[in-house]
DNA sequence: TCCTCCTATTTTGGATCCAATATTGAAAAT
DNA sequence: ATTTTCAATATTGGATCCAAAATAGGAGGA
């Protein structure tokens, strides 16, 4: 079997179960402050509930779901307040990132970010808000690899897993769309003269309207901690 | 059962698990690199794998240990590059925390850290290097603790843990012990007069002073991955 | 009507058993 | 002697079953 088959269908359940689990709860599936009932979702995902606690605890680590003895599984539900510490702690983690990508960032390194950002603008004009996604979320994560410190990078990915259902909205809106490209060219153009410091405020620039974004959206109330009535998760 | 009770013994088995590996990778009874064989573990602690399995999913969601599908979980193997990355993603972080401690900084707070600070330096005298190791970290946690940044302390935790079998040799040299006492204090007076700049100063000093240690501890070779030989877990 | 207590039900926690995969070691071929 | 193949063994992955705890609902009493 290739690797890419491998990496296709996860060879354990509870890999096939996490993968699942991020999209539901990523796509707003399974929504903040709703109880996880492992029967249900065990038998809905056709596996015994053994690998999908494992997968639960692996979200616990992340941050994604929250844990009680006894109790079980909750969607994590993040306040504004949470959200602005996540976002507060990835602009501390990811200037330390950039710098350092750019200390040593060499021209195949632009290349794949030029290839990244390619695909971002696809996105863009074809207005695929999940694709538009993924693609933002490779920039990114292109760049903070180029740093060459491995669990740096691990923790921004698990803060952005962390804030990815409230980030999902953010792209269904053109205009953002829009601007994304325009910020990730501001960076790109930064990175080619080795310019950290304006690769680091025009990255914080991008950040800060994400989060701008999602205070107005969210401020009319923090979201309600549910215990039934989400939809199946097909 | 009064709540001291239930936290003496956890409610569960896999939290009892989860405290007992900790204890034995943080005291070097599960040395770096050794495979974890979960047969003989749950037997050596009286349960079942399948609690054993969601401790080690947590401990890999920390950095403890690593795990390769149908091949088990390792200690997790830091190299030096390794641990200078941790302890400069805690320098980021702890400055960040402490900046805000000192903001809102209360004097009831200052109390909490005196008697922090009296248990260091009890245990300092007394020689005890487990209870040196665990006053100190009450020390530095009840300071960020400050911070009201839940999440931040929650990441700073885990880097501490990530590291912790590294840095429990460090105690046992009486130079060092006088040495964390002396920048304790140091650190407290900064406090006292809210003199953010200084705090940090002075705990990337006392952090600089116990990564440099390490550096000499190790630096004649990177632990190797060991297969078998570790003695049982009492 | 409201509160308390107790029982029935639901849900999670854990043990055991079996299946799937990886590892080891020996035998056979080059 | 070295490498390859294949079987035997060890180890992990997962399903099922049972135990323990929490929750929900109703009866009884104030």
């Amino acid at each position: 079997m290739s690797p890419d088959e491998a990496r296709r269908r996860p060879p354990t359940a509870q890999q096939f179960v996490l993968a699942e689990l991020r999209r539901a709860i990523t796509t707003g599936r399974l929504r903040p402050g709703a109880p996880i009932r492992q029967d249900a979702l065990a038998e809905e995902l056709q596996v015994s509930r053994v690998p999908l606690r494992e997968a639960l605890k692996t979200l616990q680590g992340e941050g994604l779901v929250t844990y009680e003895a006894h109790r079980g599984y909750f969607v994590e539900m993040l306040s504004l307040d949470d959200l602005r510490e996540v976002y507060r702690i990835r602009e501390l983690l990811e200037e330390e990132a950039v710098r350092r990508a750019v200390a040593v960032l060499a021209d195949a390194d632009l290349d794949r970010l030029e290839a990244a950002q390619a695909e971002v603008e696809r996105a863009s004009a074809a207005g695929d808000v999940l694709a538009m996604a993924t693609a933002n979320r490779a920039f990114h994560m292109t760049l903070f690899e180029c740093a060459g410190m491995p669990r740096l990078v691990r923790l921004i990915r698990t803060l952005w897993d962390s804030t990815d259902a409230y980030r999902s909205m953010y792209y269904g809106d053109s205009g953002n769309r829009e601007r994304v490209v325009k910020e990730h060219r501001a960076t790109l153009d930064a990175l080619r003269r080795r310019a950290a410091d304006e690769a680091v405020a025009t990255l914080n620039v991008h950040r800060d309207h994400a989060v701008a974004e999602l205070e107005s959206v969210l401020d009319d109330g923090a979201p309600r901690r549910e215990r039934a009535g989400e939809p199946p998760l097909g």
